[in-house]
DNA sequence: TCTTCACCAAATCTTACGTCA
DNA sequence: ATTGACGTAAGATTTGGTGAA
């Protein structure tokens, strides 16, 4: 099976020196990665457009050399009046907000390498030194990622594996995470 | 038919943040 | 300008139900 092959595609992003550690968190199901991991592929868009201009603005953020262009330029695709606004917020998690969610402890300490790896595919994790050991810690989503998840929301309430997969990576967050936003969105 | 797994909704808990005295 | 209490928003967890394999 391709499980390993699920976790390199992630790191490829190359989402910088945050995308090599490792989050902590642990998904429910081992099994629940695997199905939803199955129609993995490497790519960066939900395919929502496939306009020339969005694949410009994308290509200069990579031309860019930032750190977490190849994220903005998936946004891009997904949402381009959102991109920028992602990218200065990925500034600004790098700093602040990018300690959030490895202390989401309650129930992710049985940890082993292999969710470790799967993790590392849509965590932009990287400190669970900064505040890791003391009790959870609630991630804030930005405005662009709120603004991605809503674009998307918009178009299909619920999300199949693959979308939510996608949407994880573009975002920098993890599947569950996007999970748990579609399920409180939903019921709000 | 029974079991397992994945997904969902609803309820609830918990934390971050804004406001105000 | 600072600080602590309070209320609210929203992310995360728990629980229970359902359907597919």
């Amino acid at each position: 099976m391709g499980f390993d092959d699920i976790c390199t595609p992630g790191l490829v992003l190359g989402l910088g020196p945050s995308s090599t550690t490792i989050d902590i968190q642990k998904p429910k199901k081992l099994s629940s990665i695997k199905s939803e991991s199955s129609n993995f592929e490497p790519s960066l868009t939900l395919s929502l457009s496939g306009e020339a201009f969005d694949r410009v603005i994308a290509k200069k953020l990579e031309a860019a050399g930032d750190p977490h262009t190849a994220v903005a330029a998936a946004a891009v695709a997904v949402h381009p009046p959102a991109a920028a606004a992602v990218v200065d917020d990925l500034h600004r998690q790098d700093s602040a907000a990018s300690s959030f969610s490895n202390v989401s402890v309650k129930r992710e300490r049985e940890i082993c390498s292999e969710d470790a790896e799967i993790e590392r595919v849509s965590s932009r994790v990287s400190d669970e030194d900064d505040d890791g050991a003391n009790g959870r810690k609630k991630l804030r989503l930005t405005k662009a990622q709120s603004a991605l998840l809503e674009e998307s929301f918009k178009q299909h309430s619920t999300l199949n594996p693959k979308q939510k997969q996608d949407l994880a990576r573009e975002l920098n967050l993890r599947p569950r995470q996007v999970e748990v936003w579609f399920q409180n969105r939903r019921a709000r």
